[in-house]
DNA sequence: AAACCATTCAACCGCAAAACA
DNA sequence: TTGTTTTGCGGTTGAATGGTT
């Protein structure tokens, strides 16, 4: 039995999402929070399908997300994840938690690839990534869960030794630690009103025939004031996404909840365990200090 | 000014895994 | 246990944009 679509190809809108699209889901999913996709479209009206609604959800409207410029500290961090991950831009990302796997990949492959070859020619040293998967003669799954495991305890050394004070606050931490999550998930909201506020400055920038219609809106968006709008709203869009808005904290709170429900598992983990446990298994296993130092030596010479 | 080329990145597609009945 | 549905992931595409000739 063939599996069926996600949706029906007739009547099915594609293409870039509209600043009122945006709204629409941004609103809904506030509401009722992530998940249950399929229903999204149909619960909404959007002419979406369910796929294509949770994938501008994770990867553009979802509180928390960082766009622009990578710093060169997540350059690092990519680059060191990816030679012992490999491809696995989803996990990689769950160590960069303000990016997304799409953004990381995107990044990869227009940037990171091109330099790291470009470094290479030079120095004519071979990246290990291909090599690791053709030595090892383990099954891929066991593997995977070695290196993941190994990946988070040294992100977490990282994290608790060498780069402690930013480690805290951003980029070297797995999504699963807590004192991140809930930083980052306290001005979530705002984020993601800040992404629809960008979204509708572009768009206006774009085609100014349509500003009349948003502009209104999107000067509301953008209050940096408030973060969130305060406008008398006219369309029916932005009444929802308005009133919808004038309960963010406690609303996005649950949504975030939700997104990290297995999380907030570990969450309450103090830190200090964590240390000891690295501790134990830096004391239990002497060489693997080496291991890090291969990795992040050689990625570190790349720049 | 126009044509061409290169780059970027949002979005799509198809597969696989997970969840559910 | 099995079949079905939903979700997540990685690879790829194509429109938009910027730079060069």
């Amino acid at each position: 039995m063939g599996r069926p679509p996600c949706c029906d190809k007739v009547g099915v809108k594609k293409g870039p999402w509209t600043p009122e699209e945006d709204i629409i889901l941004v609103s809904y999913i506030q509401e009722h929070g992530p998940g249950n996709w399929r229903a999204v479209p149909t619960n909404t009206g959007l002419l979406r399908c369910s796929k294509s609604c949770r994938l501008r959800w994770t990867n553009y409207l979802r509180p928390g997300i960082k766009r622009g410029n990578f710093t060169e500290h997540e350059e690092k961090m990519i680059i060191h994840l990816q030679a012992l991950l490999g491809n696995r831009w989803a996990a990689i990302a769950s160590y960069l938690p303000q990016r997304t796997d799409n953004d990381i990949k995107n990044y990869w492959n227009t940037h990171l690839k091109k330099k790291l070859s470009k470094l290479q020619g030079q120095d004519g040293k071979g990246q290990n990534s291909s090599d690791s998967k053709s030595t090892n003669s383990k099954g891929q799954w066991e593997r995977r869960l070695q290196t993941d495991i190994h990946t988070a305890k040294q992100a977490l050394c990282e994290a608790l030794s060498i780069d402690k004070p930013a480690a805290i606050s951003s980029d070297t931490k797995p999504s699963s630690f807590p004192q991140q999550t809930c930083s980052i998930q306290t001005s979530t909201y705002a984020s993601s009103t800040e992404n629809i506020a960008r979204l509708l400055q572009n768009w206006m920038k774009k085609s100014p025939n349509s500003s009349e219609t948003v502009s209104s809106e999107s000067t509301s968006f953008n209050n940096p004031s408030t973060g969130l709008s305060s406008s008398p709203s006219e369309g029916a869009i932005s009444t929802a996404f308005m009133t919808s808005n004038s309960d963010v904290s406690q609303s996005e709170i649950g949504i975030v909840q939700d997104e990290s429900k297995l999380n907030l598992e570990s969450t309450n983990m103090p830190l200090s365990l964590l240390e000891k446990w690295l501790l134990d298994d830096a004391a239990a296993q002497g060489q693997e200090g080496d291991f890090m130092d291969i990795t992040l030596g050689e990625t570190a010479d790349l720049f």
